[in-house]
DNA sequence: ACTGATATTAGTACCAAGTGCTAATAACAA
DNA sequence: TTGTTATTAGCACTTGGTACTAATATCAGT
């Protein structure tokens, strides 16, 4: 008789693998008590690939991360219309490592990112920085959503250098974010 | 005559493995145009490991991180000190790549990142989100500077599943950002 | 040019953790 | 008993190495 049905096995050896991917098909042999030879195929049939490709795997996707873990530099998001202190549009396309890994929701830092950045590329000036935002995230946004994002310019105050810019972004046409920008810039109009 | 010094070869190896760990050292012998022994040797004695070791410390870095994926993973900038449901205490150093080039000030959102994700850390709960947020940059950030982020748990309301947070961030003992936190939290007290 | 030190290359045996294949055996079911 | 499925065994081969020995090459100093 079998310690256990194949299926049952084969089951458990791919919860066994998925929780620790390091494990060789030798330790698992003795763990499930048959050959080496059942293991190997055991993973045929379940295409679970060899230990070092395993490895290799979760290795690389750290690697991914690590480089995207940084990618919070220049504009946020793709501008894809802009009219100097009027307004502007842009693109950003939410992906798997913007969103906690517990709930998938993203991160309400990169939601601000794009929007503060936008804020910043509308003010025509060689010098636009933020100085108070108020701002509310009105609904999750999750990974493989496409936030558009619109920066309108809505008031001036050139006698002390300030730009009043408001910033809504949508999900399919559904409000996630609005935020309003106090900008600083250094130059008034025109000059 | 050596294509390139010993010394020089060398260099370049560590770079080329550190820059990607997933080389092997047939590819670095054509790289520079070297033997395969020599590359070997030039490992030795910088005490690279082989590449299956490598990609086995950087699987195994990633399956730490994967492990605790508590939110203190996901931080920017690092958490130095935290009570849960009460204050948490963060450095960030910020780096040239966080400031604009034109003006060397850093950019609002990599402040917002570290204010907001320590406001996420500080609550005790499974699911944290920012639901609403008021922010001043006080004072303009530098590249060298080290910000010190301060997160207080102010209040509480758990019929609505709020919480506020008080973030304020120095540096060099001085104000540089203030902000207010409304965070959406699933879980009210001792749940 | 000769010697010695350093650097490079070549070659062998061995290892881990496999793949791919064939063949033998075991277990079970009708 | 026969057929089917499951399991085990064994062998050759693969990658990307280690560990070691031995042969060359290259260069510097006298």
């Amino acid at each position: 008789m079998l310690r256990r049905t194949k299926k049952e096995r084969q089951r458990l050896l791919s919860e066994t693998i998925a929780e620790n991917p390091f494990v060789t098909d030798e330790q698992l042999a003795t763990q499930f008590q048959v050959s080496v030879q059942t293991i190997r195929l055991d993973r045929m049939e379940l295409s679970i690939p060899e230990l070092r490709e395993r490895i290799k795997d979760v290795a690389s996707k750290n690697y991914e991360n690590e480089v995207k873990s940084l990618p919070i530099d220049e504009v946020i998001g793709e501008i894809v219309d802009i009219e100097l202190d009027n307004r502007a549009l842009s693109i950003f396309d939410v992906k798997e490592e913007h969103v906690f890994q517990r709930n998938g929701i993203a991160r309400g830092h990169h939601l601000f990112a794009q929007a503060n950045s936008l804020a910043v590329a509308v003010i025509n000036d060689e010098l636009a920085l933020t100085v108070h935002s108020n701002i509310t995230f009105v609904k999750p946004v999750r990974a493989g959503n496409r936030v558009i994002t619109k920066a309108i310019v809505i008031g001036r105050d050139d006698k002390n250098h300030r730009t009043k810019v408001e910033v809504t972004s949508t999900v399919n046409g559904e409000t996630v974010f609005v935020g309003e920008f106090d900008m600083y810039r250094t130059k008034g109009k025109g000059e």
